[in-house]
DNA sequence: TTGTACGCGTTATCAG
DNA sequence: CTGATAACGCGTACAA
């Protein structure tokens, strides 16, 4: 056994990492002059010999320099956070890879995060993502009853919001955003079912906290009356979850007060739900009601997730732009980063129809 | 009381956050003391008034310690980094989110990032979290041809691989790992198969490049042989991506060498796929060529990912413990990251047999 | 128990 | 163009 503390401290020895100084040293130069030619934006400023050398030496002795150390002195980290409220729902992965992509173009490290769709968890990120000096943030958890926002702003960290908006009222106009035209989106759906024949059309929403499940509601009401139609019934979800979308779905197969002639006949031949993490609850439930989709009730989508189009019947959906959303939230981010004062802008991403076999015309009443 | 501390005042006022210094003097201590009172673990340190005055003061001011600060002094972040290879396989968020609900319970943050199955990649993201020094690594990514471990030993970085283990003899001994018993699992579709009468059956392998994929392959290959049986045929798919799943399976459709009458008749009647993933590209290359899951071939998947029960036919798979396996991975890092000299461990998760309906006994030969 | 003094690795700001 | 010096905000031996 070793003596009792033999104190192998060996001052430190640290050899882990060689410091800027230790550079210095080595290239015979001060340390101010290795870190003017190490910084692409302060290397204009040495000697071109002297830069050349300090580089030589530099990765000679595999010297980085210190985010941390830099971070101190600049009050920037160089890194970007993520809030997502849910990474089990396929549809962020691609749009955290668009991002990830332009913002590794410039240096940026990407520090991503699950709010578990939970105000005081999104809370508890942003203040240690501030304290750990993000220079920006990307927030895919917008919702009402949260403080995302105050807490961005008392911290100076610009942010920008991605798929959902904030809630009208709640200092929307003071962030960005890049979201979907989610009227729009839903009235596809609304305008695809109709041009089959469907006039009894109801809607499953999604939580009506966030922006995508309250558009989504307002579109389709919205085109329901274009269409002159009467909605056959509203269901809200509890969640953007597969069993919060089971859950609404039984309840809506048991008819409006029961309507059909047992009582438990749906009061509609179709139904046009939130999002697709939703619809695949709405799935079990059919099953478990033993109904089948598209030939006794259709069913239409939101985001074109990845994998719904193997589901069974494949899903007639709505096509969101993953890819050009995340890489233009990206781009703003990094433009308001540099020009604080910058105006705010909100571009909506247009969606669109992919038809596939959810959806069929009604059957003929028997 | 002491002279009111004339304060210069020079440079930028920062209003974005007040410093250890201002909770000082507004409190009437030293600012180690207010280090000391804030820190749980040298609160022991100061007197109880103290504290109270000194807490209060700071979050009247809403102080919060600056992690960089901290961390140049400290050489740590409280900041854990998880490379993952490839975010848009479901199997990975569920993982993810169980070592972060692990490691936020302990007030780490998760840096994750995406490696892209790109070696160049994976070693820029270690080397920049190593300078935003990082205090831990979760390695979702190992594979042969990587120098992630030499980096990591280079940078004194404590890793964890999870899924995968490291090719053999690249250093697998000087890392942790917990990964699932994939011999033993793909050995479960086998059996799986051959009780319901196959004896044709043939893998599609994963890229051989990275642990599961050679495991599964040598699992199929010695459960096989339990069996008495000669593997029908062996095709290997480029990557973990329901493309390189379609690719293959449409190779092995055309029957090896053209086995069957017309030249194009499978060898075949049931194929144990690596994984989940692949299997969407075998259903998609299946459909494309007239040939129906289960009915004409029996295919079994492996990980049991997310949404595969709702694909047409109900995919038959190994299911992994996703949530036990992160749980045990931020345990141990968290372990060896206390006490760096601990002995490295090496979990194998046992995996179970999920029977949906892409299997069924072999068609009666015509 | 509390205050003093210093260092962590960089960069900004002056002189020269 | 380069060197010296002083912060950046915090933690921690050491002294009081």
């Amino acid at each position: 056994m070793q003596p009792p503390a033999p104190s192998p401290l060996r001052g430190v020895p640290s050899p882990l990492r060689a410091t800027i100084a230790d550079v210095a040293r080595e290239a015979g130069v001060h340390a101010s002059t290795v870190s003017r030619a190490l910084n692409p934006a302060t290397r204009g400023m040495v000697t071109e010999a002297v830069a050349q050398r300090v580089t030589e030496v530099a990765d000679r002795l595999g010297w980085r320099p210190s985010a941390v150390a830099a971070g101190l002195r600049t009050r920037k980290s160089r890194t970007i956070g993520i809030l997502v409220p849910d990474l089990i729902n396929p549809i962020f992965p691609p749009i955290l890879h668009a991002v990830e992509t332009v913002l590794a173009t410039q240096g940026y490290v990407t520090l991503v995060a699950n709010t578990d769709n939970d105000a005081a968890r999104e809370s508890l990120l942003i203040e240690r993502m501030a304290t750990h000096l993000v220079d920006g943030l990307i927030l895919a958890s917008a919702a009402a009853g949260t403080d995302a926002l105050s807490l961005c702003a008392r911290f100076g960290i610009p942010a920008v919001l991605i798929n959902r908006r904030m809630p009208e009222g709640a200092g929307c106009a003071a962030v960005s955003a890049v979201t979907n035209d989610d009227i729009h989106g839903i009235g596809l759906a609304v305008d695809h079912l109709v041009a089959l024949g469907h006039r009894r059309i109801a809607h499953l929403a999604g939580p009506q906290g966030v922006s995508t499940a309250r558009d989504r509601r307002t579109g389709f009401l919205d085109r329901m009356r274009h269409h002159g139609l009467e909605p056959a019934e509203i269901t809200t979800a509890a969640a953007y979850t597969r069993e919060a979308g089971r859950a609404a779905m039984a309840a809506l197969l048991q008819g409006p007060a029961g309507t059909g002639p047992s009582g438990n006949e749906p009061g509609c031949t179709a139904v046009a739900v939130a999002n697709d993490m939703l619809c695949l609850g709405v799935y079990d439930a059919m099953e478990a009601a033993g109904r089948r989709v598209a030939a006794d009730i259709s069913v239409t989508g939101f985001n074109d997730m990845p994998f719904v189009d193997r589901i069974h019947p494949a899903l007639t959906t709505i096509r969101i732009q993953h890819d050009a959303m995340g890489r233009q939230a990206a781009c703003i981010l990094l433009a308001e980063m540099a020009e604080p004062g910058l105006a705010r802008q909100s571009i909506r991403l247009v969606p669109e129809l992919v038809v596939r076999a959810s959806t069929a015309p009604p059957a003929k009443a028997p």
